[in-house]
DNA sequence: GCGGACTGCTTACCT
DNA sequence: ACAGGTAAGCAGTCCGCG
């Protein structure tokens, strides 16, 4: 198994000491003679086990080309298509009837041939002849200017961009190793291990179908991930203007320095000299990162000369935001430096900036994807600003360096202390915890199909649809249209409870208020996706075309059918991955021995969860390209069977329910013979797993729907949906809320309540005194709540957060979308105020007992008191 | 002209 | 552009009120 070197602790041990040694050079005594670097990389016709990086499509060969990398002589290789492949399309329009009725296609000037084809139509369960039209480039089949998708009238799988069409042809799956043999790419077999061969077979033994499904999925889950060579690179721009960020299209201003953070452990700074600074002794002393290299340029095409030199070396790119500024700028600036395209190893595609050589992956773009926001990171940056500063600070506990003055105005030290320490960020957030997110994101292009820097920009959605594109052609399956899939099974049978969504969802049993202790929580493990696998649901089994098949009505209430004599696809992927996340990955990463493949079997789980946790919703989304409100509505359907079902039998067994959401039920102090003939009962009638999840000491509820505090054996808290706790609750209040928290967990069982009661009465008064006296800070009452859209899009009314924002906007403050607004509430004319711009008198004290009050309430409702109790006789309006 | 009842918009949360 | 359900606060509207 190829290691990756621990190379994040050296790094950040260097990172924090004070300099020993500041290594200086000049550029011009440096100077040997100008080395060329190259833009293409080798074509050999045979090359030891690689990693594919990409698949592109290179316009000037007129050919698909991947790229590979081979991590072990650290070198990258082009391979073009030598198999005669084209871009395509599909109709059903004959080849006689397409002569005749459409010339057009035949004489356009990037016709190719025509072939026929049989595929598989699994949406009518047909097998249908169709005319496959090839192209001579991508643009004449879509995308260009009178293109042959136009003169059709309809035609399938025209919109798929031609390097991901490749990669399902050619099967080829970004991410493994290959290598090039004769000329020919081959797969390079990969070893499955005995004990997951075993964990296999205990799971589909019985199962031929499955046996041979999986078979295809193994490896992707025990390739190796090998260290994969990287740069950062971040720049600093000159601006004239004190906060305004340089426009990366016009590039009108010099790059006075970029900062390089390589893997290898390269750590330098191209600095552009410039005639009002100057550099002397005293300045070494202030560069804070010892064994930064920095060299000196006279001149900015210099300069940059010697980064693409840089870029060159690197399979890999990493920035931060390089495709809106680092890269574009670059690459706009080199162009207006007289550079020629060809010179630069940067290419600027429409949304985003690649690299020649290999690829450039965003870190802005990909910790933007929300599924990795929430499922692979568990939301830990979730509502901060998305900035290099949030996320490294909320990931790795990392900072950016303050920023004390504009960049014009720094000196050499600072500037490339500030410069480098934003690439270092940048490439330490793709290295900590032995490189977790490099190995989560060749897991994702693994089971995706997507190369490494599509999966990094694009949404879960895309990576589904990828996925099971690719799965239909390795079956010779005809990929559906979305208005086909509309068309044969129609919209949702049932009417959601929220205005606006299309149709219902999961059931949420009111909570019993009060204080319990010793409940249990069963939950159906990822009920959704087991729903998929076990019922057979898929976008072609369900509402099905066989009559035959109208009586098999999983849930009574709705009118939607399922094929018993066909595996749906969807059931069998979602399957797959659910298993062997669950059965397999999961167990591995526990009881592994060694720690490298113990964290690695770990990503495996983790990329695994973030397929499966959206399995569901994408079948629900209207953008998804097999949308399928049916399947959507399916599934939920089921779930709210499923859990009324074991709602039921828990109250028929004598059980004590008290609350439950979607796919869990708490059961307060449960005979364990009871649970376990519950447990075994849903098993049995359902044909899902419902497990024990977790048991609180004691849970605390308020009456309201997801809302209340459970302590778990440890001690820990379990605290949902309180207003205490949520982000944009003002920190006075939050205070208040921990102390009244601290009490209640430090009770050890109900019989202490009363006296909790009267601590809580004391440390709620002493608050609320404070309050009143004016004597809590502004920051403290600062509520702190983020802007979704750009201020003028609020149209329909004005919250506060927005009317605080158009306060600072006169100020000429800007602030958009994804911003946090910090305002308080006030008695002025508008009722807010942006903190920074108010005064402690003009606080409405009123607003913040009330803002106290909702919040304390959650708690106290379930000791059975009130706010005013708490308050004793003091008035609450003066 | 004012206030309560109501609906709708917005954000943040839960599963 | 993965889903729906819930809590909460505020904005805006309607209606009653001699």
């Amino acid at each position: 198994m190829v290691r990756s070197e621990d190379l994040e602790h050296r790094d950040l041990d260097q990172f924090e000491e004070e300099e020993e040694e500041v290594r200086l050079r000049e550029w011009e005594e440096e100077e040997e003679e100008s080395v060329e670097f190259v833009l293409r990389a080798e074509t050999p016709s045979n090359t030891p086990p690689c990693i594919v990086l990409t698949v592109t499509y290179d316009g000037k060969a007129g050919k698909a080309l991947v790229k590979l990398y081979d991590p072990v002589n650290d070198k990258v290789y082009f391979w073009y298509d030598n198999t005669g492949h084209r871009p395509y399309l599909l109709t059903d329009i004959d080849p006689k009837d397409l002569v005749t009725k459409f010339p057009r296609v035949i004489q356009h000037k990037g016709f190719s041939h025509i072939e026929l084809v049989r595929k598989y139509d699994a949406l009518n369960d047909r097998w249908v002849t169709m005319t496959k039209i090839c192209a001579k480039d991508p643009l004449s089949i879509g995308g260009g200017r009178e293109s042959i998708r136009d003169i059709l009238p309809k035609t399938w799988e025209s919109k798929i961009k031609y390097h991901l069409c490749y990669i399902y042809d050619r099967g080829i799956i970004p991410g493994m190793y290959y290598r090039i043999e004769d000329g020919k790419l081959v797969p390079v077999p990969v070893e499955i291990p005995e004990n997951v061969r075993e964990f296999v077979l205990k799971l589909y033994g019985n199962d031929e179908y499955m046996l041979k499904e999986v078979e295809d999925w193994l490896p992707l889950f025990q390739a190796p991930v090998p260290h994969l060579k990287r740069l950062a690179i971040d720049i600093e721009v000159f601006t004239p203007k004190e906060n305004k960020i340089p426009n990366p299209k016009e590039a009108n201003y010099e790059i006075i320095s970029v900062a390089l953070a390589g893997s290898d452990g390269l750590r330098r700074v191209l600095v552009l000299k410039r005639p009002d600074l100057e550099f002397d002794e005293k300045q070494l002393e202030k560069l804070r990162d010892d064994n930064v290299e920095i060299m000196f340029f006279d001149s900015e095409y210099e300069l940059l000369r010697e980064l693409f030199k840089t870029i060159c070396q690197y399979p890999i790119i990493v920035t931060f935001n390089g495709d809106n500024f680092d890269l574009l700028y670059i690459y706009n600036r080199a162009l207006k430096l007289g550079f020629k395209k060809e010179e630069i190893p940067i290419i600027a595609k429409r949304d985003e900036m690649t690299v020649a050589l290999g690829v450039h992956i965003d870190l802005y773009k990909f910790f933007n994807i929300r599924a990795i926001e929430t499922y692979a990171f568990g939301g830990k940056y979730r509502g901060t600003e998305k900035t290099l500063d949030a996320i490294a600070s909320a990931l790795v506990k990392l900072r950016k360096l303050p920023r004390e003055k504009p960049i014009a105005e720094m000196d050499y030290a600072e500037l490339i202390n500030y410069n480098f320490r934003d690439a270092f960020l940048t490439l330490y957030l793709t290295m900590y915890d032995n490189e977790l997110v490099m190995k989560l994101i060749v897991l994702l292009a693994r089971i995706s199909k997507l190369p490494f820097d599509d999966i990094t920009r694009s949404q879960v959605s895309a990576w589904i649809k990828n996925m099971m594109y690719f799965e239909h052609r390795k079956r010779g399956w005809l990929i559906p249209e979305k208005e086909d899939i509309i068309n044969v099974k129609g919209e949702a049978a049932t009417k959601a409870i929220i205005k606006g969504k299309k149709y219902l969802g999961a059931i949420v049993v009111d909570p019993v208020p009060g204080i319990f202790p010793n409940v249990y929580v069963i939950d159906f493990a990822s009920l959704y996706p087991s729903i998929i696998k076990r019922w057979n649901l898929s976008y072609e089994t369900v509402k099905c075309p066989d009559e035959s098949q109208k009586n098999n009505k999983p849930v009574p209430d709705l009118p939607h059918w399922v094929c018993t004599n066909r595996r749906g696809l969807t059931a069998t992927i979602i399957g797959i991955l659910r298993d062997m996340r669950v059965y397999v990955y999961k167990k591995l990463a526990k009881t592994t021995q060694s720690p490298e493949l113990k964290q690695f079997y770990d990503v495996v789980q983790n990329a695994l969860k973030v397929f499966i946790n959206a399995s569901y919703g994408v079948f629900g989304a209207e953008a998804f390209q097999l949308y399928c409100p049916p399947l959507a509505e399916l599934v939920t359907a089921l779930g709210r069977y499923a859990m009324s079902l074991t709602l039921t039998k828990a109250i028929e067994l004598g059980l004590t329910p008290l609350y439950g959401d979607t796919d869990s039920l708490f059961i307060w102090s449960p005979d364990e013979n009871k649970l376990k003939e519950l447990i075994n009962w849903v098993e049995e009638v359902l044909g899902i797993d419902i497990d024990v999840d977790k048991v609180y000491k004691m849970v605390a509820m308020s009456g309201r729907k997801k809302n209340y505090i459970g302590i778990l054996p440890d001690g820990s808290l379990d605290i949902k949906g309180m207003v205490g706790k949520k982000r944009n609750t003002p920190d006075f209040v939050k205070d208040v809320f921990a102390e009244v928290l601290k009490i209640i967990s430090g009770m050890q069982n109900i019989t202490e309540v009363d006296k909790s009661i009267e601590d809580i009465r004391r440390k709620v008064k002493e608050y609320y005194d404070k309050l009143r006296r004016r004597e809590i800070p502004l920051n403290k009452l600062s509520i702190k709540m983020s802007l979704s859209k750009p201020l003028e899009q609020y149209t329909k009314t004005k919250p506060q957060h927005v009317k605080a924002a158009l306060q600072l906007k006169q100020l000429g403050i800007n602030v958009g979308p994804g911003d946090i607004i910090h305002f308080v509430k006030t008695r002025t004319k508008d009722g807010v105020k942006p903190v920074q711009l108010a005064r402690i008198d003009e606080i409405d004290v009123e607003k913040y007992v009330e803002y106290l009050k909702t919040s304390l309430e959650q708690v106290l409702d379930a000791l059975g008191i009130s706010f005013e109790e708490v308050l004793g006789s003091t008035k609450l309006f003066l």
